[in-house]
DNA sequence: AGACTGCAATGATGTAAATCAACCCACGCA
DNA sequence: TGCGTGGGTTGATTTACATCATTGCAGTCT
């Protein structure tokens, strides 16, 4: 299927760049850089050949909505470069992001045979992209993947419940320490040295979001834990953590 | 695996009825009473046969934590009886419930070798209890059971993100009428009649960790529903619901 | 019957975070 | 060179909900 029959939604949020989509630079599954990772893992080279035929290379720009809450759910997606941001909305424009999900996450897991969620580019987002029906055809042929992916399911099932915890329970300053060790330990493992050094592709309002506070109150609380010490804000949205020990107590609410 | 062997946690909230527990009245899995729900419905009778050699039956008194947050992963549960409580707590104290879960649900899934969350009785609760090696083994020999897992994990993921939209933008008033909409969805279907009747298990304070309000807060947005004429209060814990329509635009955000 | 206990409702007061409002800075563009 | 625009920070004020405190009421144990 073609790139142009994708959900377009509202425009891209900066048009101004042209949009390049398609399958170029794309030379096959089993030289993919994700090769590795996600649900692709879950099969060998010549079993990958099978699933390469069955999808398509997709390029999105920054803004681009490439799933629309709601609509009709014929899609899977396979992140394999960039990042976004999956949300749900209310009718008067309220937003909660249930998740930023990077390279290797699969994506499109539906209910009903509508989409009960939003997906957004952050930055330059690439997928691959698979038709419903085709997706099943790879599936009913290699039962692994479907073990992979109940695989996938449960762990963020388990991320969902973490973030219903932070969502319903933790202060602000909680629930921003959260987020921030949970950063650190996707980009440095268990093992975090002080003064690791994080950089953010998402805006203080996708954080906000996220987090269920408001930009205002994600700045203020920032800016608190640099005042505390436990950050050093650097050039170019950079920020370092001098103490992850502690960022990691405050974020498991055991501190007053 | 005896009855005995299950993580027992704080004991019991009220231990003063004698506790039985075991297969008492189950005559095996072709004639269970959620044989045509859950996971259970994936399978033909013969295969049942198989599952019921792996299975165990347990009855829970209320109050009893039956999995305990961070505790070895080495069991699953299907309910065939009675409400349980999921939930995550803070060292403090504080807690989150992530869900209420019913007759039918199956419930284990973990992505490391422990528990991310707790699971509590409300009311009696009767289960299937498989050792985590056996469910693999009738897995392994029935695929389909991964599907409906798979398919299971889907729906509880669907919930999950519906809940964080409520966590994190619903206001206390939007909150309450979308558990109370949610509940007759469950006990009604699509077709509410004004005047429906709900009956909780559940406590006020459940409730409250539920929406991430307080018993408080809970207690005075249900006396303001009623003082506005959606609801009417009944003897027992009864709540009435006479506007159901007017109900879901709240739950939905769609009113001041 | 009287006392104790768990649960719920309601009132008075406090507070964390939202809202409203400036302001700054970096960037692209005329 | 100046202007517009999209972030981001900070301050003053408001507010929705939490907290603290009291009361009522239905079970159930003695």
């Amino acid at each position: 299927m073609a790139p142009s029959s994708l959900p377009e939604g509202q425009p891209a949020l900066r048009p101004r760049r042209l949009v390049i989509a398609g399958m170029e630079g794309c030379t096959g599954c089993a030289v993919c850089e994700v090769r590795a990772r996600g649900i692709c893992s879950a099969l060998n080279d010549q079993e990958l050949e099978q699933l390469a035929r069955a999808a398509v290379r997709v390029t999105m720009p920054p803004g681009r909505v490439f799933v629309e809450e709601g609509a009709k759910a014929d899609a899977f997606f396979n992140i394999t470069a960039g990042t976004a941001k999956l949300f749900k909305s209310l009718p008067d424009g309220r937003r909660q992001i249930t998740g930023f999900v990077g390279v290797g996450h699969f994506l499109g897991l539906a209910v009903s045979d509508r989409y009960a969620f939003g997906a957004e580019a952050i930055d330059q987002v690439k997928v691959c992209r698979f038709s419903r029906e085709r997706l099943e055809m790879v599936v009913e042929e290699f039962p692994r993947l479907e073990r992979r992916l109940l695989s996938e399911a449960a762990n963020e099932l388990v991320a969902a419940q973490e973030q219903m915890l932070l969502l319903g329970r933790k202060t602000a300053r909680e629930r921003v320490a959260s987020f921030l060790y949970e950063q650190l330990l996707d980009g440095y493992g268990n093992d975090i040295p002080s003064g690791a050094k994080l950089h953010f592709p998402m805006t203080r309002a996708d954080i906000a979001d996220f987090l269920g506070l408001t930009v205002e109150t994600v700045s203020r609380t920032l800016s608190g834990l640099r005042r505390d010490g436990l950050l050093a804000m650097g050039a170019g949205h950079e920020i370092s953590v001098m103490a992850p020990a502690r960022l990691q107590a405050i974020a498991k609410g055991e501190e007053g």
